[in-house]
DNA sequence: ACCTGAACACCGTTCAAGT
DNA sequence: ACCTGAACACCGTTCAAGT
């Protein structure tokens, strides 16, 4: 019994739990094992308080990443707009390069206080999920990627993103894997915008 | 000073170590996170005895993850001989796949005692990193897949192995990744045994 | 040269007492 | 309803004493 249904918490509740979240990216960001009690500390509230709002580590990183992750899920239809379909893609896929190794730290504590495995597959089902669902789509509409693609093929597919070095120079690498990609995804591709049927099909009509 | 140069180690101390490994592997496997002091007792050694061998968590579970990797790395060179090729290069894919699943504890493990990133990487450099090369040379000899792709490339490639869950059905999940990145090596393929120019010069001699 | 196991340090988690 | 901080449990790491 520790809160009603989704009652509005209260307002030094409320205070505490993003002092506690902003504390927790700025920390997190710089080394990923920074113990929760100075984290607690800093953000100026007891070990209780603390876990009064996030029960685990995971659940507190899962929750800062979240947030992270949600601002550039959202450029994601801005870069459809004024892009081609494919350049927004590949694009979209420099941007996460780019911020996954800007939380290099954040990703490692992510990584390392997952115990569970799939979790990371999890937190793709929210915000990166309908991103990566815009831009697959309009792709495929488009005919620069093979039809049926889903979200978890392309989580699954730049998946070597987490696992470079932030400090080594990541950026030929990461572009090379990124091109690699983009290549897997176009194969089969119908071709740019064909309008009903099959091409060339055997029988023409 | 904890050891001379390569100096042999005394028969129970080699017995010892021997015992830790093996115990460990059983015991990562089933889950990620027992306890050194767990491993240790069952091996029936103390704690300093432990440390003597593997002086943190990540030693260990390198140790162990070096050992059984070894083995799936030795059979690439067996499946080039039965096989053409390409099909030499994904059925080693779908062997690995097999592979990660089966020690899904184990990789937790690694990932999970890996603070320091590229570790993964690194791992690479060894028994994997020569058996991903041979596959590679012999495709791209036999025109199969593109020219210049790196082992650092395909183990970026194939990383999202590594981040599925073993109890879900990962066999369609695998075989889709599989799949784009195969797609994505034999894009820009010079084709099938080209003999020794480039496929249609633009001036015929 | 190697081993043992108690001792220490540290961090996550809980809980009685307070407002 | 929420907060604090001391207390507890657990695990990694070290080290004095032994063979």
């Amino acid at each position: 019994m520790q809160q009603k249904k989704d009652a509005p918490l209260r307002s030094d509740a409320q205070r505490n739990r993003e002092r506690i979240l902003e504390v927790a990216l700025a920390e997190l960001t710089r080394s990923s094992d920074t113990p929760l009690s100075a984290i607690a500390k800093k953000a100026g509230v007891g070990q209780g308080t603390f876990y009064r709002n996030f029960p685990n580590r995971e659940a507190l990183v899962l929750e800062v990443y979240r947030y992270e992750v949600q601002q550039l899920a959202d450029t994601a239809a801005q870069l459809l707009e004024t892009r081609t379909p494919d350049r927004a893609l590949r694009d979209w896929m420099d941007r996460l390069a780019q911020y996954a190794m800007a939380k290099a730290g954040l990703a490692e504590a992510l990584r390392a206080s997952t115990v569970t495995r799939g979790t990371l597959t999890k937190l793709g089902h929210g915000a990166v999920s309908a991103a990566v669902s815009l831009l697959l789509d309009a792709n495929e509409r488009a005919g620069t990627i093979r039809p049926g693609v889903t979200p978890d093929d392309f989580v699954l597919a730049i998946a070597g993103l987490w696992q470079m070095d932030a400090h080594g120079d990541w950026q030929p690498r990461a572009a090379r894997l990124l091109d690699l990609v983009m290549d897997g995804l176009r194969v089969g591709a119908p071709g740019p915008r064909p309008p009903a049927s099959g091409p060339a099909s055997i029988d023409a009509d």
